[in-house]
DNA sequence: GTTCTCCCATCGTTTGTCGATGGGAGAAGA
DNA sequence: TCTTCTCCCATCGACAAACGATGGGAGAAC
């Protein structure tokens, strides 16, 4: 009954990670997956169909712009790169996810 | 356009919130609204139309049980309570979410 | 020259949250 | 008494996000 299947990813912290990816520098979607996913010592596995879709609203939102070019092993890659907006954004949901994640503790340490 | 809207929730932790709220003594829907949105200071905001499908599937999972009794206020009120199944699952799902909690921080402290 | 890894992307499904809505029933105030 | 308020139940339809499956192009490696 139960299959108890572990998430790989919070929901609704996605646009936020990827944000903080792109922080740094700029990258392709498959670079980004991997960075999460080694950041996270293999705890946040990005599934292709749920990067794309995301980086899609980030950029109809204007907080990320993409332009072609060459990734490292020299394949046509798309790089990603933050706005000025998009480093605004990445602080505000920072922030909220703070807040929230504060809120969580407060319930689950309450006696 | 980007009108943000600032959750009252983070997806996909409602479950995990209710069962705690029920860890200590069972309670009916609308005292776990009030109980969670007190306990986290009023930032977490429970609607009833998140809470009822939620206590519906915990209901379906096994992991609360349902009695039919009366208020402190002497009203008509489902009271929901914690099985040990449920217990186990708190458990469960409360170190799902601290490993998460600390892939994501992996994430948003990196260089 | 076949296979592998990199890198793109979409479609359809499922799940979860939320706004709106509706109602019953005791309590409180007019 | 009558109305309004608070408590407490619940559902429906809309919407958004995440995911499994799928498909493909193009260098690199074997």
């Amino acid at each position: 009954m139960g299959e108890h299947v572990p998430p790989d990813l919070l929901p609704g912290t996605l646009d936020l990670l990827i944000l903080k990816a792109l922080a740094a520098n700029p990258q392709h979607g498959y670079g980004i997956a991997q960075r999460l996913r080694t950041v996270s010592d293999d705890v946040l596995q990005v599934g292709e169909s749920s990067l794309y879709p995301a980086l899609q609203r980030l950029l109809l939102k204007g907080w990320v712009k993409a332009e072609w070019g060459a990734s490292e092993n020299n394949r046509r890659a798309r790089f990603y790169t933050l706005t000025a907006a998009g480093r605004k954004q990445l602080a505000v949901e920072r922030q909220e996810f703070e807040h929230l994640i504060l809120a969580i503790h407060k319930v689950l340490n309450a006696t």
